[in-house]
DNA sequence: CCACAAACTGTCATGTGATGACATATGTCG
DNA sequence: CGACATATGTCATCACATGACAGTTTGTGG
């Protein structure tokens, strides 16, 4: 968790991965992530050892850890695709959106793709996820953190897009918690069972909606 | 981390702790706190072992987990006041107040007190505790975690004061999520030199400024 | 094809956090 | 004081994580 990744991404140079030693590694690695999905699904992500998971494939344990710096690591590959999608995605809307419809826009969209398992993986995955982070304190732990960090790249990319600077206007930075916020209320409100929301896109679009119709107004008493 | 805590909490009966052993414990609990900390800000988070921590109070390690649920948890009963004297504090506001002026006024009113030692507790720790959650992901993680559990109590006391039920309305639950992101947004402008604000009390009443303004408005090139 | 260098892997050892089991010491109360 | 509850220490054990070293595989160049 703490330390720094041994960068096993999924390799960016030439299309054909070079040499056969890219490929098993990559294999490997997509090898390790299955299996412990697996697994994680099925006892849970605590119950679940990072020795077992190295069965699984056929590896040591210390071999595990040159692949993924944690057991985290492994769970934690899903929301670093998912934020990559993201980004990408708002990056690419057009640019004279005001700043919140374009978010709103992008994540309900990506969301929703993950949901219908339109981005690459199996949407049971999206669903493991969801149930794993609320169950282990550990991996929700783990899963605030890695948010914290891309924090701070979303930081860049709305600044970017607002055509403010991050290094001296507060406001990309408060746009960008205050959407994760809204995202992380949304996940609350889908485990209440309370509510009547589904899916977490729907949960999700619901709490942007709060976000534009703006915060400070319900004055206690009187309808505002 | 992910366990439940001993409940070792600073007890709530009587305000004469009756019996000696009480008081034994509690004394034991502080000396740990107080150990800890002086450990923490000699040589960091990580390389502090809980050994170490025991030993400094003459206890067994073993002990220590009787008293604190992990590490973190030494390090987060800071967070835990902190917590408590704000949701203690926001209860007081006028009910009359716009909430998100109350929940200002309060975070900003707490931050302050905190950064000025009026809160029962050296302001050293204050700052120790914002240098080492930076510099430990560990720390940092277990922090954010606290802050989400923490963020359900607090969406209950928003919820509240906003005479609006957080089981069916999504509002309370942005309102909180919000103000927690607006929190940490100061924090991590803090953290950036290029910033003027000097304390966090500072920073977070210049987020909050923002959020007040409304976040949707500036499209990118013309004055909105 | 062979030799060499680089990189991947396994094994072993070690440190640390965390927890269960059991015996012992210490405080509490009749 | 004696019976009881609770706190503590010791010991054992597990899981995560990392460093060190040796053996093996792979890629490269003569």
């Amino acid at each position: 968790m703490t330390a720094t990744a041994p960068e096993a991404h999924p390799a960016e140079p030439g299309s054909p991965p070079p040499g056969r030693r890219e490929r098993k590694k990559l294999q490997t690695r997509e090898s390790l992530i299955d299996a412990a999905f697996r697994l994680f699904a099925e006892k849970g992500f605590d119950a679940t050892t990072v020795e077992e998971i190295a069965d699984a494939v056929d590896i040591s344990s210390r071999t595990f850890f040159r692949y993924f710096a944690s057991k985290e690591d492994v769970a934690l590959t899903f929301q670093e695709e998912q934020s990559r999608a993201l980004m990408a995605a708002l990056a690419a809307r057009p640019p004279d959106e005001p700043i919140m419809t374009a978010i709103r826009r992008t994540v309900v969209g990506i969301t929703r793709a993950c949901e219908n398992g339109e981005l690459g993986f199996d949407p049971q995955r999206f669903e493991c996820m969801l149930s794993m982070t609320s169950d282990s304190g550990a991996l929700m732990a783990g899963s605030l953190e890695h948010a914290q960090r891309k924090h701070r790249e979303m930081t860049q990319v709305i600044g970017a897009r607002m055509g403010l600077d991050p290094a001296t206007d507060l406001r990309p930075h408060v746009v960008a918690a205050t959407v994760m916020a809204a995202f992380r209320a949304a996940s609350e409100a889908l485990a209440d069972p309370n509510f009547p929301y589904t899916t977490l896109s729907e949960a999700a679009d619901a709490a942007f909606a709060v976000l534009e119709e703006g915060l400070n107004l319900p004055a206690p008493q009187n309808g505002r």
